[in-house]
DNA sequence: CAGATATGCAACCTTTGAGTTGCATTATGC
DNA sequence: GCATAATGCAACTCAAAGGTTGCATATCTG
């Protein structure tokens, strides 16, 4: 449980038109098509980023008949988030710590 | 709190080298030139990285003498945390309820 | 003061990533 | 079966991002 798995999440979550899809899907399950109705890019572009949410497990394809919709993951978001908060407690700590032998406590 | 000023800093997670760097800072205060010897990239890469942390507000500068140091910012990333995973659990809510809805609930 | 060490700045190269257009293909629905 | 609506794939453009080298500038330390 490195950070090797992170990384592309967040890298995923590092874009805008990312987000807006990831908020379009939050409010129920969509196909590429369907997003380019909404969104100010193509088709494409959409379907390329799904790709990238897909890679970094934000979202999961669902078949339906012809159409190709995306779920998002909430549960993805709150792992990632655990382990985010993890990191952060631990630097705090262990930079306590480090300030504390040098006031020579 | 949009998702505006979550975007940089999920942009400034989502990559290798920066990581490194995060993860060297959580080992006590750096200044670029002293990650330079640690990691595989020149002094003014990290810094230009350490530049994109500071503004996605992960790392805070701290001057010292000639040096100037960079402490973590461990506090933001809990802070990050959090709200995504407010933002997970909100989807995954909404979507729950469609699922109702679609089911006839 | 002098030399060493640290940062700051700028130009440049190269790769990646976001976005587009165009066309092929596949699967529905009547 | 056929027109239609959806996805899949490929080539291309353009800008941004990561990285480098080189040099200028400050700042300790002896």
């Amino acid at each position: 449980m490195t950070a090797g798995t992170l990384v592309p999440v967040f890298a995923a979550l590092g874009d805008e038109t990312r987000w807006s899809i990831l908020v379009a899907l939050g409010e129920g399950d969509a196909s590429a098509s369907a997003l380019a109705g909404r969104l100010p890019v193509t088709r494409q572009a959409i379907a390329k980023h799904l790709a990238v949410l897909q890679e970094a497990g934000l979202v999961e394809p669902v078949r339906a008949g012809r159409e190709l919709r995306f779920r998002v993951l909430g549960s993805q978001l709150a792992d990632t988030a655990r382990r985010l908060d993890a990191l952060g407690a631990e630097w705090d700590r262990r930079l306590a710590t480090i300030k504390e032998l040098a006031e020579g406590l």
